[in-house]
DNA sequence: GCGACAG
DNA sequence: ATCTTGTCGC
């Protein structure tokens, strides 16, 4: 197999059409408008950002001491009024912080209906993000292929543990594979920062700017793949547009989303047989297939992505299975990914 | 108290 | 995703 040298550096000529915002610095700016002597539930403010979702997210960041260490934490709460983990320490020093600002509390709890109910201001980012989805969606083209794919290359982010200058760090990685031998054929990798946190619903603003500058690397080199496999789904989304849509109506090209676990919908309960596909329903329609591809394993989740239909995406997957859980193209990027975010942490 | 949401 | 040792099984 031939390899390319690793690229450093992120300037794809393919971009996400759409402003990737400071998360971080908007929950700030909602957090600051909380006054003293008053509060406000965590799920206050990811609604406040655009989606409650972001909750589990909002508490994680709060939980970090290194994030804005001055923030007011103990004037988020949960959403029955007690103190979240973040606020420091015991639950007295908690009542005494909020005493000191003319804030009762009565059995560990805060009276939401007489302390909170702040008005708001602020962009609502992730509203913005989610009408960008549904009109991503509508440009997503699930029908069959034209011909059947020689090559399928598989793409995968890792994280290295290292920060620089408090800026995560990502590596992309993408690997051809032959289709009839199920090879390995070319890959390559890139590296670059990563400004967008995970949240549930929006992995593409994450995720989708190193995958694209790794893509143009390979197009760079001559090694565009006849359909690319992403880590994560694609139809199978709660807007319909995970990252596989994202990246294929966004670079144009044939994607596959290719999940471990389910986001979203339902399947047939019940144990699998090896080889078996079950459908996955989502909103009445049936958006991807678990496929259990090794005996007592953890299925996987097929969607298509672009540029594919459903039973398209289904058979190239399932013929891509080899020795591994997932399919070849997947195991190989995650393999690359994971070894060159592992070399640049020494 | 339980369930739970890709990576 | 990442943090982590040994251990069980094919």
């Amino acid at each position: 197999m031939t390899a390319a040298a690793v690229t450093c550096g992120n300037s794809p000529s393919a971009t996400l059409p759409v402003e990737i915002p400071d998360l971080w610095q908007a929950l700030r700016e909602l957090i600051e408008q909380i006054p003293p002597g008053n509060v406000a539930a965590c799920g206050e403010l990811a609604r406040e950002l655009g989606d409650v979702t972001a909750a589990l997210w909002i508490a994680q960041t709060l939980m970090n001491q290194n994030w804005w260490p001055e923030a007011p934490r103990h004037r988020i709460v949960l959403r029955d009024g007690s103190p979240g983990k973040w606020s420091s320490g015991a639950v007295v020093e908690w009542s005494r912080s909020l005493a000191a600002e003319g804030v009762e509390t009565c059995g560990n709890r805060v009276d939401l209906g007489r302390f909170g109910g702040i008005e708001f201001r602020g962009p609502r980012p992730l509203a913005r993000l989610r009408e960008f989805q549904q009109e991503l969606a509508s440009r997503a083209v699930l029908t069959a292929c034209q011909r059947p794919p020689a090559s399928v290359a598989g793409v995968d982010v890792s994280y290295g543990t290292r920060q620089t200058a408090g800026q995560l760090t990502g590596v992309a990685s993408y690997v051809v594979v032959d289709v009839a031998s199920r090879r390995p054929i070319w890959e390559t990798t890139v590296r670059g920062a990563v400004r967008f946190p995970y949240i549930p619903g929006y992995l593409a603003f994450r995720e989708l700017p190193l995958l694209l500058a790794v893509i143009e690397a390979a197009r760079f080199a001559g090694q565009m793949a006849d359909v690319i496999f992403v880590d994560g789904n694609g139809w199978l989304h709660p807007r319909s547009a995970g990252i596989a849509t994202h990246l294929g109506v966004t670079g144009g090209f044939a994607t596959v989303g290719i999940g471990k676990s389910l986001l979203c919908g339902r399947v047939g309960r019940g144990a699998m047989t090896v080889g078996e596909r079950r459908p996955v329903v989502h909103d009445g329609a049936i958006v991807g297939m678990a496929i259990e591809s090794r005996p007592g394993v953890k299925p996987f989740y097929v969607s298509p992505g672009h540029q594919i239909d459903l039973a398209g995406a289904t058979e190239l997957a399932a013929r891509l299975c080899a020795s591994h859980r997932l399919p070849e193209p997947i195991w190989f990027a995650h393999a690359a990914a994971t070894r060159a975010a592992a070399d640049y942490c020494r």
